[in-house]
Formats: C-alpha cells, structure tokens, sequence
DNA sequence: CTGCCTGCAAACGATTTGCACCAGC
DNA sequence: GCTGGTGCAAATCGTTTGCAGGCAG
C-alpha cells in the first residue's frame, strides 16, 4: 500500500474517532498503522509483535480492543474463514477468497467477473441491508494436492 | 429435510466409513443424525446436547471428533463466519450467506441469480482446485437496524 | 485379535473481564 | 476535571491431547 494512501487512511481513523468523541492514543494510529502495513490477514497477535516494534510498552489488550473498535467503526473487516482465530483485513476493496478446504489457507484475489453482481432479492425479505459482497472459492491448494497437508491455523500467509 | 433424504444421507456416511476402513458406531451416526436435524448451523456442542437425547452417556469429545470426521470425508462444511466457535452445516446444496456485520448473525438464502458464476481464473493461477462456492453478503439485519444490538456468538438461529 | 473409538481429565490458547491508574480533550 | 483508555492479571470458554479400557470388523 502507498505511503500516502495509508496517511489519508490513518487520518479518516482519526476523524471518525473524532466524531465519536473518543480519543485518538498513539496506540489506537500504531494498531492500525501495523494492520495497514501488511496486505494478508493478520491475527490480533501478529499485528500486537508489529505494534510492538514501534511501542515496546503497548498491552496486548489494547490492541485487541482497538482492532474492534476498528471493525465497529466501519474501517476494517474481520474476516470470515474456517479458522479459529480472528483474522482483520484493511483492504476494503471488494475482493474474493480462495478457501482450502484441507489447510483452511485463505487468498484473495481480484476478479473482474465477480464484480457488479445485484443485491440479493432474499436480503430485503429478511431484513438485511446489504452493504458489499465477497465470492468464496472453497477448494484444495496446490500444497495440498500435493503433499496430503492437513488443517491448521497458517491460514493465510504473504502474497 | 425429508426423512428418506436422511436415511440416504447416514447411509452414505456409513459407507464413506467403510471405504476408509473406520467403524461406523452408533456415536457417529447419532451425531450425524442430529445435525441433519436442523437446518441453521450449530456449533459442536449444540450438536453434542443434541445427541444426549438419544444417547446420554456421549462425551463431548466424541462429538467434536465426529464432526471433523464428517468434514474430512466431504459430508459436512465448516461454515466460513466471523465468530469464533466453530459451526457446521450439513447443506452441501450451494446456497449463499448475508451476515451482520453488527451481531455476526449469519442466515442462509438460495437465489437464482447466483447460481453458475463461472470457476474463477485466478484459482488457476494460483495452483487452488475448485469444488464450490458461497457469496456472502456483508450488511446489517433487521434486529442490529432497529435496536442497537451489539456483536454477539447468537449468530445463527433457526429459521 | 487388532486397530480404531470412546470417554475422561488435564492442558491449551485465544479472547474477555475487572480493576486501579493515567491521559486526551 | 471528567470520561474513556491502558495495562495487568485472573477468568472464561471452545477445543485439543494423552491415555486406559472397550468395541467393531
């Protein structure tokens, strides 16, 4: 992610913790400067070892607390996988997964054709307002083809 | 689910069992039987109270096992959403999902215009294999809309 | 008869909670 | 100064593991 988009980023964290009326901490901008810095889905315990780096003395509760304040606020999604651990995602972007139905690895990737697909007629029966959409490809990765890797929770590693 | 479609479901079981050489014990059939009983998606040890009707002295661990076990021979899918305790779905009909961002509430729905998105290119390119796939959509349901309701592990319910 | 299954209890690991102190605004 | 944030430690809770005895094939 470009420099400057991630400072218009941490600004917009700013502002919506503004019009909260909660305070912006040096803690709250480096959870969130560490999230944006990596482009997979990193744990709440990944992105606590980054934020360390910049803040030896941050609580790992703090960084827990601020990813979901993160998720209410709209600026970062918790990813659904069929792992255990949450995982957070700061690429808003509408994108797909690739599911491993073996390792539980996940991959996203872009596609044109699966953009623009309609808003589900089922969501306005059910009372849903349907803000974005993600495709889920379950499958079998290469690894798993391959050798007969079993489950785990290396869900998703860098691109 | 209609009782014949069922039996033809544990029957199927039994001789995916059979196939690898694993028992097929009164245990496993009593889970597979309760979680074909319903048509949300329940967590283990909903599944594991549910059996304790038919067969109190189960343990929890049996339970647990079991529905590992359905998952890796293919009978059964871990569904892919954003809380923590593992759920699991005995629909292998490609449906989709909306979940609530706000309570993580997931609700099943079929439609038409989902149905045939072509395998995407990208799996290819990155070496996945794949089986099926799942939209979900992201939005917030009628209860989160109406009053403030906060994320909450009740994501699924019945019907 | 043999291997896998079962049930139990203890271990584990991610996340949450309660609380005293501290810092933005 | 007040409100909410932070860090710590203890508690929770779903899930996993190790093991002794039992059952299916």
């Amino acid at each position: 992610m470009q420099p400057q988009k991630e400072d218009q980023q941490v600004e917009r964290f700013r502002a919506r913790c503004r019009q909260r009326g909660l305070p912006f901490t040096a803690q709250r901008r480096a959870a969130y400067e560490a999230l944006l810095a990596r482009d997979d889905h990193p744990t709440a315990e990944q992105v606590f070892e980054a934020v360390r780096a910049t803040l030896p003395d941050v609580s790992r509760m703090t960084v827990y607390r601020t990813l979901e304040l993160l998720v209410d606020l709209g600026l970062v999604h918790k990813v659904c996988h069929p792992g255990k651990v949450a995982r957070y995602d700061c690429n808003l972007h509408p994108h797909h997964h690739l599911v491993c139905v073996r390792c539980n690895r996940l991959v996203d990737f872009e596609e044109a054709a699966f953009e623009g697909l309609p808003s589900p007629r089922a969501a306005r029966r059910l009372g849903f307002e349907v803000d974005d959409y993600t495709v889920q490809f379950r499958g079998v990765c290469a690894d798993c083809r391959h050798h007969g890797e079993r489950r785990s929770e290396q869900a998703s590693r860098r691109r």
